[in-house]
DNA sequence: CCTGTTAGTTGCGTAGCGCAACCTATATTT
DNA sequence: AAATATAGGTTGCGCTACGCAACTAACAGG
């Protein structure tokens, strides 16, 4: 286990407080909960979400720099703007999932509606947890936090 | 695919916005992160993460109250109170974990420190990712959102 | 009893959020 | 062409949340 002062070195430049700058305001989860549901439009994510249009306005301008969402004008109808998830938004699914879950078996006790399922089997996915390198799940007692440095080379 | 107007029944009682009713304010995140990493007493989080002190002192009035973390007064010295996470709090885990994998992958670009490892065998975790009931890694393209009674008994 | 530590609370100013109304550019209808 | 509708915002205003510094209460140790 490290000691006390070491980690508070190292928490002040964790990334988790660099991805909050990007994604932790109020309504941000929400909106590219929308998007990853299949939301596009200003119009869809407001009446949907029922969130505050200038609020709606600036999280879009911010996710956009942020470069999680992509501001995609419609060629056919110039009113139209589409919002569509980059690579770097995508990627966000695990958090996404990950805290659906947690809601699902702590909060709202039952397994919600849609479902995500693999397009082959048809079955839903499995719940999100820790793995180590050669695939076991692992709980918290089964953790712990090193220095890199004294990771040993991979057997 | 489901269509649009069904979405927006399911959206709006989706766990996501329950779960971030408990943990989705500003600094609620890196209180936890804190406490993943060994934290417990006021002061430690206090000068550890910066935050300012009756912000500080909600924070985790709300998270106890969510049940995420609970204060446990210490038996020899009645001033301290120690703040440990619940299996609740521990169930987040995977929640952290992706939001920081996705901070070092787009943000940091680096692998940050310290690293969560495998006390086994001392390499550190997969990155969290979306599987299959047969273990398979997801990507967005093989996923569908289904409704829950379209999903067909298990093999 | 005096000093330091722990865990807060209070007061006050700033920043972020919510609501409703308004605005601009483009489409559609008549 | 004029009138109306639609899409995507912006503006003004009030309220809530947040940040900072100072203060307090309850202990602990000498």
């Amino acid at each position: 286990m490290l000691d006390l002062e070491r980690h508070r070195e190292l928490l002040r430049q964790c990334s988790i407080a660099a991805a909050l700058e990007a994604v932790g305001e109020r309504w941000s989860f929400l909106i590219l909960r929308g998007a990853f549901n299949g939301l596009h439009h200003f119009e869809e994510f407001q009446t949907t979400l029922g969130i505050a249009r200038n609020i709606l306005s600036n999280r879009l301008v911010r996710l956009v720099e942020n470069g999680i969402l992509e501001r995609v004008p419609d060629a056919a109808d110039r009113r139209k703007v589409s919002y569509r998830l980059t690579d770097k938004g995508r990627d966000l699914l695990p958090v996404l999932l990950s805290l659906r879950q947690w809601g699902e078996r702590w909060l709202s006790g039952k397994p919600s509606n849609p479902v995500l399922v693999d397009r082959l089997s048809r079955q839903p996915i499995q719940p999100m947890s820790v793995r180590a390198a050669d695939g076991r799940v692992l709980g918290l007692n089964e953790l712990e936090w090193i220095d890199r440095s004294e990771v040993p080379p991979a057997p």
